[in-house]
DNA sequence: GAGTGGTCTAGACCACAGC
DNA sequence: CTGTGGTCTAGACCACTCA
């Protein structure tokens, strides 16, 4: 028990406000917390139940209240008899994300992903106050046209900080289809989670070439920011997709 | 204890495969067949944790987690001191379960529906496949305008099955903004889930008339189908929005 | 076999609602 | 005041993984 870290014990009444708050709260936080800042990334084991309990002093069913409900929140995964692991987000797939590709019969869908474009080089203004970077900064431009059963149905530019991927410009440098596996093992840059927004809209000229259909019909949009740790953005992307390929499927309660 | 429902004890074996199913999921399926025959119907104060647990033989903290679930999974919602109850769900304002209107100031949006079409009679065949009915059974047709700042926005098309909603084509019968409940508490009909399906299209000449856009713009489509208990489905709807006017914001992990 | 998460128990004490 | 859910404890035993 000479371990620094031990006994870090999480006391349930807050500083400020003289609020309580659930101690299984405390441990969902202090998980949180160490995703944040880096100190856990995804893929990472965390402690175990009971060196948490003893790490936070809580009591072993308090932690598993905690690590649950992260669960739920899909921030972690178990693995009986291996650990509980700090989720890898698979972001790729994007508009995937949303529509299930319409093959009725359930085949598997075969997606076939050509980089069209690639340079260093300044972005549009509006790209850079996304990227919350000055306007002459250096980035990364890539466009890649998507393919389902040979036909083009989906479009994704992305604009990266150049600094923080350097040489992804580069012909060499090979494009994985986990692209974003690139950038966590090779960049080293944790990918923590996405905000995605998602319209339609009518096709515009230069789209309309390149999926093959007639300018102003519809298209479904997914804007995309990424961020890393400390609520940095890495990357904005958007993909444009033919809507009569993409619907989206839910049920209610 | 001679109650004879009491002590309706929970085996962990599964009859047919020798399968072990633990013990709070017995419990979640428990309130679920309860929902799904009726016996328990969307508002309903459900057994205490302390009579459940009783009630299955299982220890209280069992009956916590099955109970914890069916929030989680949005089923029951609980009120301290008053008890757990079974989800009332707002099914209406369709199209914005999925977007937020664009209001950026975050003002309140004033929505306004009005009634345009109202009858009773035959559908067509695919509404009727739809619904699971013969193709000749009475139906009710109704179609709503909803209007944002003044300006149409987006369209409902519903089709009921008649001999459950009788009256419901007359005038007199007033059509509530809160449309569902009208549909429980006058009809009686539970409504306990909905499927969706969301696409986009371009615009027809009818629609692009009624929503003051033009023929081929772009819109958002909202399929529903709305069931009651025993998965019969009592509503089949449409609803087509203006693209421009709708964005799906959502945050991944 | 040691360590992990998965399930389950049998309580305790608290805060809140309603009579 | 009683009954409810909310939190928390301190164990137990099991199934799984890996060395």
């Amino acid at each position: 028990m000479n371990n620094p870290i031990s006994t870090t014990k999480i006391d349930p009444y807050n500083g400020d406000a003289g609020q309580v708050q659930p101690l299984y709260q405390k441990v969902e936080e202090h998980i949180k917390n160490q995703i944040n800042t880096g100190e856990l990334t995804p893929g990472d084991l965390i402690l175990s139940e009971p060196r948490l309990s003893k790490q936070l002093d809580v009591s072993i069913g308090t932690v598993k209240k905690a690590l649950d409900n992260l669960v739920w929140q899909g921030l972690l995964y178990r693995h009986q008899g291996k650990g509980t692991f700090v989720s890898r987000i698979d972001f790729n797939n994007s508009l995937f994300r949303f529509f299930s590709y319409a093959d009725e019969k359930g085949h598997d869908v075969r997606i076939r992903k050509f980089t069209t474009e690639r340079w260093l080089g300044k972005g549009p203004k509006k790209i850079c106050q996304l990227l919350k970077v000055e306007n002459d900064t250096e980035l990364v431009y890539l466009e890649r046209i998507g393919h389902i059963n040979h036909q083009p149905t989906f479009i994704e530019n992305s604009w990266w900080v150049a600094s923080m991927v350097p040489d992804l410009e580069k012909e060499e440098t090979h494009i994985p289809d986990l692209f974003y596996a690139l950038i966590v093992d090779h960049y080293q840059i944790p990918i923590i989670r996405a905000e995605e927004t998602l319209t339609a809209e009518a096709c515009d000229e230069s789209t309309a070439e390149k999926l093959n259909v007639k300018k102003d019909s519809p298209i479904v949009v997914l804007n995309r920011s990424t961020f890393t740790i400390a609520d940095k953005i890495v990357e904005v992307r958007t993909t444009k997709g033919r809507a009569d390929q993409f619907s989206y499927k839910r049920e209610i309660r």
